[in-house]
DNA sequence: CTGTTAGCGCCTTCAG
DNA sequence: CTGAAGGCGCTAACAG
């Protein structure tokens, strides 16, 4: 009977969205039985139920989540994410493990690139309070403390990854950074290697601070002084870590060993090397140890190490994390800090 | 004077989120006024204005952007971004390439992994819309049209996003798969190859599709067969791609040069290729030619030529093609297609 | 089992 | 320049 089409506008009939008494209307129910029957249909008869389910169907109606969640106690099932890039294979990875399991619960995720930018960082954390999230995981940008406290988050519950910040009480999942970078540097020293060179990122980011925190325990440990011409850091990226190789390569005595401290900075390192190589200028290459994996490490052109471990996984136990604070079960025990093992591959 | 602190609640003092009416007591004005003042602070006496946003700074208020949204004519400012796994590299560039374009304006996106599954696919866009999505960037699993007509989403605006869909009237951004496969597949058969084999993914997926008509339309325009036991297609990761690869190369007549159809399919390849010559069971690796490129394509263990393109550019693209339906720019021009170029690279 | 009332946080409209 | 009223879409709580 006339027009069943698209909403119940009169001029162009567009743009106005569908909503729970336009179904009511068509369904000769009130909104409640609609809603009722959105909810699971509980205490709504049967046929009715199946008969507004149809209507439901038919025109495609879809429950605004956002009205939904302005009602008091409704959750928003956003979890907000940010992360440092997406762009890397290796956040890319741990956005993966979070959505995996966010996703398994209902909740949707909110991504945001904070691209290592501490004021874009606050703003979209501010941003995201605002969407009424329930949860954050945050690889955080610096060691500002103050952003992430309860107050400031009004006790939306938080989970630091792969990183962590100084004064923040905050649930914060690692990789044994620490363990990992010392358990490679000891492998060098016993391999007889004094002249090992660590190409590290910033140590105002954690793990820059923690992985050289771990070669220089191995160093201490087996009474080695470390080379500090051969200790380069603030590396940002794989072309940086490529120039400060070449550099170490051209020394009077070059390294006989090398520390990368991430993913990006071993593709730099690799590809000096590599070069280098090529070109005859290094008759042997240096022996390098990789901190994070990435696509080829088995089939880089170069023998390497690597300590390895699954960003995904690191993912999916701050999700966990997160969601343990969202149930509840974790209600409030204070601040939890897991550390992730490493294994190391010869390669 | 008393209790400053977290929210105005009487008890725990937590939980409830504060409003903009708390804001308003604790400034001594309206609501009206704190609302004003939050959208810019426009008719309201400077020295009023200044008040209320330092009570603001104070209390760390936010915003409630979801009952903000609930207005008419108040857009939620929320992108949807379906993409099937993100923990692949290209995709994330991709995203990425979104995240950028669509934070400028800002908005923020909402991430969901398809996983290949179109049912997760189907729930999924419509859980978006009921989160009142802006729009819609989309990488789609199947070729199922209908689910993205205009009357199922609601007129909300959609860009698929790498792969496109056939009856679907959506605006598409896609990579110049055919051009690239046939210009690869051209130069190898000028290069003399004859037994070239193609390993590619399922045709289902557009790309699939869309390179595997490039590479045969090359063989076409130069009257050779194409050799059909070479052709895999349907292979899913990097393993499939290896083992597929390992297979061909034990034939009596082995391939002499090799199309791999996107990165994961290159990266298997060439794990097979180079243990293959390791072990001494191929003497001269096949030619090979990729699709994507990817983190150590210059230092791969045999030589490579790469139909290469930026993922990140495609999602910049999509994204802009999104915002222009959004602003109007674009209004009703039906839908668009865009095709990036690829430009090939010898390693 | 079904419907009515009321209000979540915000902002457009209209008075003052 | 400021405030009061009303309603966006939805659903608890309370009738019937």
């Amino acid at each position: 009977m006339g027009p069943m089409q698209g909403s119940a506008g009169s001029a162009p009939g567009r743009k106005t969205a569908m909503t729970v008494k336009d179904i009511a209307r068509v369904a000769e129910v009130s909104p409640m039985t609609v809603s009722r029957v959105l909810s699971g249909g509980k205490n709504v008869r049967p046929a009715l139920r199946e008969h507004v389910e149809r209507v439901i169907a038919e025109v495609g109606y879809h429950r605004n989540e956002n009205a939904r969640s302005l009602r008091p106690g409704q959750r928003s099932g956003l979890v907000g994410v940010l992360i440092t890039n997406i762009g890397n294979p290796y956040y890319a990875g741990v956005v993966q493990g979070i959505e995996q399991v966010v996703a398994a619960t209902g909740r949707r995720i909110l991504v945001g690139t904070t691209n290592e930018d501490s004021d874009l960082e606050r703003q979209l954390l501010s941003d995201f309070l605002g969407r009424q999230v329930e949860g954050l995981v945050v690889v955080p940008v610096g060691q500002d403390g103050d952003r992430f406290s309860a107050a400031r988050l009004h006790d939306v519950p938080l989970v630091l990854a792969s990183r962590t910040v100084e004064r923040a009480p905050a649930d914060a999942v690692l990789i044994d950074d620490v363990h990992g970078a010392r358990e490679a540097a000891a492998i060098m020293l016993r391999e007889g290697h004094r002249r090992v060179a660590f190409l590290g990122n910033k140590v105002t980011v954690s793990t820059g601070q923690r992985r050289l925190t771990g070669f220089r325990s191995a160093f201490a440990d087996s009474g080695t002084a470390v080379d500090e011409r051969l200790v380069v850091l603030g590396l940002q990226d794989a072309e940086a870590s490529e120039h400060a190789m070449r550099e170490l390569l051209t020394l009077a005595d070059p390294p006989t060993a090398v520390f990368a401290a991430n993913n990006r900075i071993s593709v730099g390192a690799i590809r000096a090397i590599a070069r280098a190589v090529a070109d005859g200028s290094v008759a042997v290459p240096p022996r390098l140890f990789a901190f994070d994996s990435f696509d080829f490490a088995d089939m880089a052109p170069i023998p390497l190490s690597v300590i390895d471990h699954d960003p995904a996984e690191l993912g999916r136990v701050a999700a966990r994390m997160l969601l343990s604070r969202l149930d509840g079960s974790a209600a409030d025990e204070g601040a939890r800090l897991v550390e992730l093992p490493v294994h190391i591959v010869h390669h």
